[in-house]
DNA sequence: GTGAAAGCGCTAACAC
DNA sequence: GTGTTAGCGCTTTCAC
């Protein structure tokens, strides 16, 4: 899609011209003063009326500080690094609204770089080596990867130069702090929504099982069972490909058992969207004849679905933010929680249970 | 969500340490040499040599120039802004990845900066122009803002400081140049793939008669039928809120129309989805008994609707690659094509035509 | 090809 | 409270 333009040279950026010194020479004090009041520094009494007199002057003369000067005379850039492939495939991108979010808060900006799709175990890591150089280039105070699914993943080896967060997902080689969903959690909960509206006969349509999202929430939904003295019936649990499709076709085999559960536990939501397709084809009603309770909180999906779709919601936004309150905490020199921290994955009840 | 720290003050960043200088040391040439052989300076004679030794002294260094400084001294930044809603508000983020993908083949840094999702004619404005003061502090060469939805906005004045380019909106008062889908070649495309089918008889889900997209969309519709000597039936334009429920109530008074049409046209694939209820509500097959074509290409419904759903998409990542290439020929002083570039709506053929 | 020198816009000591 | 003095790491003349 993209065409490499050819080489412009770009013409010299128009600085507003405008600097700390005309700021000082127009407001008649020196650039010491201005400096300590334009970075809010403390222990430094400057009275109200100079302190008056540099702001009216920085507003007369249009003055804006020039972030980049700060940063190489303070070795305090300010900002953070993101490499991730979110942008490249937009699943999850709540991870990077809550990291934004946050991080303006903190008064740091987000640098976002892209990383590939591909896995960093394997051929492919050339993008995501670059983005980190780049991001390390442009003196990032910390580095953040975020992946678009709950995985382990190695990370760039520069990226030890500075403190390292990873968000939904973990570092497989190391001891780098991570952000992950509590998957367990949220499997548990999605099933005793399910017992609590009555059924005990459960079907699961199930994820590739080995990745941690499956592992996690089937876990989860066995915990919920076995509290209520119940267990999966193993001829209800099928996988498949994590789209409608799979989906459907795992539906199907569920709802012809010859003892068809009451209620279905969909491991993502796409898989649900199969699922309904399935059911309605039965004639069967939902959540009547027979409920749905999805994973993922997809809202294209989950909210227009009709009925719209019971699931559990991803924190995506959560994990952001919180990444970036991890990293923080690092790079302030403070200790933090945990190596991983579990992030909850609430319900979120909507028509179809 | 996202919480406030306390502001933490952040130690300051480890540096690697290894300037310029110790590069020129190692090698045993001069600072200017290592300059010129890493900005890759032409005209300037330096051996083969020369050049191998300053490299193997960078690598054996690992040696990380500081983009920062770099910045500082040659007054360019190699950064382009792009402030814009899509952070917050997850729709059309393939602009994001054309843009940054655009940038980065361009040896370009992207920085995002959040905008609220509100309109900037609202009273709204405030993070919008902290957004762009942010960037302009970072010495951006250049300004992009991007819209979820093809709309007029207003940008802050402080954008005109630096070559800007308004993509997926234009600029409401100004003459900025801008970037937007072909709305109207959209719309002509898809009933022209209709009146192809054979279908004559066509209802349309209109969204809100007065944005850019059904303007455009319903215009193109009507052009691609006077072409074939047809017009559009009153009767059968319904609009609806943009949702899947609009789309369904929309559907159920098109369908329920005495002289019911063989073919649906839903101005945006969240409409279809409700249309896809409707029809199959009434024992109606797709696309046997009507055809559906939607707008907008949204990944998560139309590839999931069974049948999958045929309809136009919108070029967001072409759109963010052409903000890009348009504001590198801005910043390097040449002149652009026109104030506003149209981008091609391609059909995208599924199964329900 | 080199080296010196000036300077980008700012922070941070330090003596006043 | 102020002014001075050093840089931060790099680019860019310019004379050699």
């Amino acid at each position: 899609m993209a065409k490499s333009n050819p080489p412009l040279p770009s013409v010299p950026v128009r600085q507003r011209g405008v600097t700390m010194n005309d700021v000082a020479k127009h407001a008649g004090v020196s650039r010491t003063a201005v400096s300590f009041v334009l970075s809010n520094r403390e222990n430094t009494s400057i009275s109200e009326e100079t302190r008056a007199r540099i702001n009216t002057a920085v507003q007369e003369l249009g003055y804006r500080p020039n972030a980049g000067a700060r940063a190489l005379a303070s070795r305090r850039s300010d900002w953070y690094g993101i490499v991730t492939e979110i942008v490249t495939a937009p699943f999850a991108v709540d991870i990077i609204k809550g990291a934004q979010d946050q991080a303006w808060l903190d008064r740091r900006f987000l640098l976002i770089a892209p990383s590939d799709q591909a896995d960093a175990v394997g051929p492919n890591q050339g993008l995501e080596d670059a983005a980190t150089e780049k991001l390390l280039e442009q003196r990032v105070e910390g580095l953040l990867y975020a992946a678009t699914f709950h995985r382990g993943v190695h990370v760039p080896a520069s990226a030890n130069e500075v403190p390292t967060v990873l968000i939904n997902c973990f570092d497989a080689d190391g001891k780098l702090p991570s952000i992950v969903p509590d998957e367990r959690g949220g499997g548990r909960v999605a099933v005793e929504r399910l017992l609590q509206a009555g059924h005990t006969r459960i079907g699961v349509i199930n994820l590739d099982p080995v990745i941690p999202a499956a592992v996690g929430r089937l876990e989860g939904a066995r915990e919920a069972l076995s509290a209520a003295g119940l267990e999966l019936d193993p001829e209800l649990v099928v996988s498949g490909y994590a789209t409608a499709d799979g989906g459907y076709e795992a539906a199907c085999r569920i709802l012809d058992h010859p003892n068809r559960p009451t209620a279905l536990f969909c491991l993502n939501d796409r898989m649900a969207m199969g699922a309904y397709d399935a059911i309605k084809e039965r004639g069967l009603t939902i959540p009547a004849d027979i409920a749905v309770i999805g994973f993922d909180n997809q809202e294209l999906i989950a909210a227009y679905l009709r009925p719209k779709l019971t699931t559990v919601a991803l924190p995506f936004e959560k994990m952001g933010a919180l990444g970036v309150q991890t990293l923080a905490a690092l790079t302030a020199g403070q200790p933090i929680l945990a190596d991983q921290q579990l992030v909850d994955c609430p319900l979120l009840e909507r028509s179809s249970v």
